[in-house]
DNA sequence: GCAATTTGACCCCT
DNA sequence: AGGGGTCAAATTGC
């Protein structure tokens, strides 16, 4: 007996297989170019976080929900104590406030928080806390891409150069990204012309699971804004979608 | 008092 | 002109 979630599970997995021999296709042909690869690499990459929503949560939240629950509203003050980024804090923490907490390793003091036109989350602006003191120009923006569960992308930019890293909490194993590192490369030969220093990951807390255990590396966020984000969350095949896979097909 | 966050205002780019 | 990014004064907590 298959359950409802392994079924979806499955469907997830099915998707993404699909979409990654299209990718393959495409990749062997060299027809890159004439055809976008990022609804593939999108679609491949939410099944992944789809699936491993099913595994961290018993009761895991419908493909769609409507953002209009989550619009932007305005951001009670917080004791500091709520601000905690620790593990039991982000067990419960839940709000708009993109504010994974995620430990990458290095101090991080937040300079801004916008409301973004496309997205109905605030993004938020931090920089390193060591920025004037050595003249540390790493910044990263983090925003809540998607609410249930809560998954944030973090888009680091410029280069640590100051030698105060905060240290890397095993309790919050997220995987760190160097920002010199040149991942692209290795993963996607064609992203390889996107400047190196921009790094983006994105950063799934939820309620009652711990964030010690994922953390992703987004390669394609190079190439995709925000609308196009969203246009693929987990969308589920329409005619549109059976059309470009078509279209690919018939490159091979 | 200090450090960190919040948030409205400002600047720059398209 | 509008949107995104940054600044800086005000606020808050320790």
């Amino acid at each position: 007996m298959v359950s409802n979630i392994d079924h979806k599970a499955m469907e997830a997995l099915l998707r993404g297989q699909g979409c990654a021999n299209s990718l393959k296709i495409l990749l062997e042909n060299g027809k890159i170019s004439s055809v976008s690869t990022e609804p593939l690499i999108n679609t491949i990459l939410d099944s992944f976080s789809l699936v491993l929503s099913f595994v961290d949560s018993p009761n895991p939240p419908p493909y769609h929900e409507s953002s209009s629950q989550n619009m932007a509203r305005p951001m009670p003050r917080r004791s500091s104590k709520e601000k905690l980024c620790g593990a039991q804090d982000l067990l419960n923490y839940r709000d708009d406030s993109p504010t994974p907490c995620s430990n990458d390793g290095f101090a991080w003091r937040k300079y801004g928080q916008k409301t973004i036109k496309t997205s109905p989350h605030q993004r938020c602006y931090y920089r390193c806390t060591y920025a004037k003191d050595q003249n540390c120009n790493a910044t990263k923006r983090v925003q809540k891409i998607k609410d249930n569960p809560p998954v944030y992308r973090t888009t680091y930019m410029g280069k640590h150069v100051c030698t105060a890293s905060v240290g890397h909490d095993d309790t919050h194993s997220s995987k760190m990204i160097q920002f010199d590192q040149v991942v692209s490369e290795l993963v996607m030969p064609q992203l390889t012309t996107i400047d190196h220093q921009v790094i983006t990951m994105e950063d799934k807390v939820t309620d009652y699971i711990p964030i010690n255990d994922y953390l992703e590396c987004d390669i394609n966020d190079f190439l995709v804004d925000d609308d196009q984000f969203w246009a693929t969350q987990f969308p589920p095949f329409s005619s549109e979608d059976l059309m470009f896979f078509d279209k690919i097909a018939n490159l091979d």
